[in-house]
DNA sequence: CCCGAATATTGACAGTGTCAATATATGATA
DNA sequence: TATCATATATTGACACTGTCAATATTCGGG
């Protein structure tokens, strides 16, 4: 059962490509999870993955559902907890979103990396509305029964995730920097965030 | 002086393959724009490219910095525009910037890809402060004497911008439709704008 | 026990960026 | 005008990539 080992892997080889590529993004970057690499990193020949994913496009498809999946296992329970304020649930959501972002900047980039990914992917676009429901079901439950003026609850929604969207991916770029609100003393970011949910009524 | 044409070009090269290079970016998107394939655009050898951009990286921060130029161009007039009031300004130039990402996706993909750029180029960033001083100096001038609530002109000029690109990035990444806010009718982003706009008392 | 299916290996191919060596053209100097 | 350094272009090579085809090994069900 166990005799040739080191030479055939089996069964576990698509975990570890993953493992491994997850390590090389986290250390070099998109541009690092080539196919040979991750082969490598799992200790097969540069042509084993194809078993296991189609195409490099694949591959990295495969890694970008695994790191969405954890972000919406955190957010949509924080989002739907209802021990807590809209304004909690909204900060706490926008605080982690962008603390993720600042820790794994390139596991970050490559979620929104379509180019890179396989845009048609059901499992991936699931990931991404099992944010996004929340968060818009979130927003409705907000509005008055009157509801008259402002947006609807889908375009704040878009709204908060463009803005934390387009400020990380700046930050990440290295066209922002770090600093503090020149009039609150608060965090740019906080700053931001707070300001937007104030101006919506939240 | 133009005995042996068509074996050695000389002097307009570093143009053709910039213009070479535009084609197939608008074409292809970034991965498109080899050197050997914008060698071959301009009808010379794979190598000759070198004499005018040590790198890829190079020739891509080229491209960026004439595509950013261009937008500058056209947003520092459009902001400093004493004849319109800030609404207007802020509002035209915010226009401009999301038809502009829409109609030359690949372009503007491009100008945030910070890992295909030579972030230190002082030209590129240069460009940037082209477009982001004016937007500040607009904010801080609708600020009254006064000054006692909100957030920073910088605040609030990263903040516009990081709604901006945020969404645009969403919306060429494919994970945004079209669409029309569910309240007002408008189209999306024309009702995140005005409504954000509004909540600065713009 | 055996055979098909799944999985892994080796080898090959075209494409890439980049470097080194070479060839040609330009422009300043004599 | 002649010469020569310099700028520019060419050819050739190398290592790396993704992907495919052919081959070898292992697994699991009959």
């Amino acid at each position: 059962m166990n005799k040739k080992r080191d030479h055939y892997h089996h069964g576990q080889l698509r975990a570890g490509l993953l493992a491994a590529g997850l390590t090389l993004l986290d250390a070099e970057g998109v541009d690092g999870v080539t196919i040979r690499a991750v082969a490598r990193g799992a200790g097969v020949a540069h042509s084993a993955p194809a078993n296991h994913f189609k195409d490099r496009r694949a591959l990295l498809t495969g890694l970008a559902i695994e790191i969405f999946a954890a972000r919406a296992a955190l957010a949509a329970p924080l989002l739907m907890d209802t021990t807590r304020t809209a304004r909690e649930r909204l900060h706490g959501f926008a605080r982690d979103w962008l603390d993720f972002g600042l820790a794994f900047p390139h596991r970050y980039r490559l979620i929104w990396r379509r180019d890179c990914l396989d845009g048609d992917d059901l499992v991936l676009n699931a990931q991404m509305d099992l944010i996004y429901d929340p968060l818009v079901a979130l927003f409705r439950a907000t509005h008055g029964p009157g509801g008259t003026g402002g947006v609807s609850a889908e375009s704040q929604a878009i709204a908060l995730w463009s803005l934390l969207h387009g400020y990380l991916s700046m930050r990440l770029n290295g066209n922002l920097v770090e600093g503090r609100d020149e009039k609150t003393g608060q965090p740019r970011a906080e700053a931001i965030l707070e300001s937007w949910l104030s101006s919506q009524q939240i």
